[in-house]
DNA sequence: TTTACTATACCGACCGGACGGTATATGGCA
DNA sequence: TGCCATATACCGTCCGGTCGGTATAGTAAA
């Protein structure tokens, strides 16, 4: 685990302080701080704050094209396979719903919704996917928002089902798409 | 819809800046010229900005809950009563998806995320009033999820379906509460 | 004259970003 | 081998601007 570039470092530690202290704390010098560097440094890696955060959203676009991947692979064949994907992906906790990924979100919207933009791009691909091999795409997009959600409540910590509860609706979901 | 008091007027404006401007522009000052007043008349009616968003996030609460209350008595009764008045107050414009509300949580979760713990405890509230009358709690927790999901993505402005579409997926939902 | 409300001026803190400088490593070249 | 040149990675400091919050003076109605 030994970090060879201290580009992802930076990134972890930026993902950290807004997951363990809020995205209003995700600042230059923290971000720095974290990391063990100086802002300075931070700023020879990433010419803005804008472009960190663009780093951030990329990093979990690739993360859940990963694990995108990884499900399908497994999954068998069949409809409602990509949307199947969908869910097994949301669960993860290399998702987006956890502790690495997710924040990038945030800090996107909060500092500059324009950096939201290569999600659009990304959610639009997904959706698609999902679509071309379901049967049922009012049902399939259903089950698809419920994924949101559930990343969406973990980003707001809200009062969610407890681990045997979650995994219930994970089973429910996946019950929908047989 | 003349604006009684001058409170609602400027929570009618931050609301309106956190939708059409983003989080990061929503500053006391940005707030008293969307009201047409200066920053001192907002600090007067709100004594900090975590007043004004604790009375954002208020507004929002009771906004659904008025909502739910409406449906749930327009909605027959049975199996799914409560689940079936979460997807209506869903969609409907005038709730957490809509214009008016649904910044709020935005605004909360970026300035301070503690004042988000109105939230959680009515979370907790809808949750258990959802189960409470659900033959199979995990398909109403789904659908319920699919809901913030829907929430969720109007924030980020997320590419979601056109209103056709969106239409399908709410009686989809519906169809799976009955 | 008190109350309710508004406007102006200002302070202090913070933060993003720019910049000059430094240490190390590498590589050509005589 | 010794010497200079350059690139990479990073540090510390500073500046400009923004924003939350305070203090205070003013105004209009009751």
């Amino acid at each position: 685990m030994s970090p060879p570039n201290t580009r992802e470092t930076i990134i972890d530690a930026a993902m950290a302080i807004v997951r363990e202290q809020g995205v209003n704390k995700l600042t230059l010098d923290a971000a720095a701080k974290v990391a063990k560097l100086s802002k300075g440094g931070v700023l020879y890696h990433f010419k803005s704050k804008d472009d960190l955060i663009r780093a951030m959203v990329q990093r979990m676009i690739d993360s859940c094209d990963a694990l995108h991947l990884e499900y399908y692979a497994q999954e068998p064949e069949g409809p409602y396979r990509w949307a199947r994907t969908v869910v097994r992906t949301a669960f993860d906790p290399r998702g987006p719903s956890g502790d690495p990924v997710g924040g990038a979100l945030l800090a996107a919207v909060t500092v500059n919704p324009d950096l939201l933009a290569p999600i659009h791009a990304k959610f639009a691909e997904w959706i698609e996917r999902v679509e071309s091999d379901s049967p049922n795409p009012a049902l399939a997009a259903l089950v698809c928002m419920a994924m949101d959600g559930y990343v969406f409540e973990r980003m707001l910590k809200l009062p969610l089902c407890n681990d045997e509860s979650c995994e219930r609706i994970k089973q429910q979901a996946l019950e929908l798409l047989k």
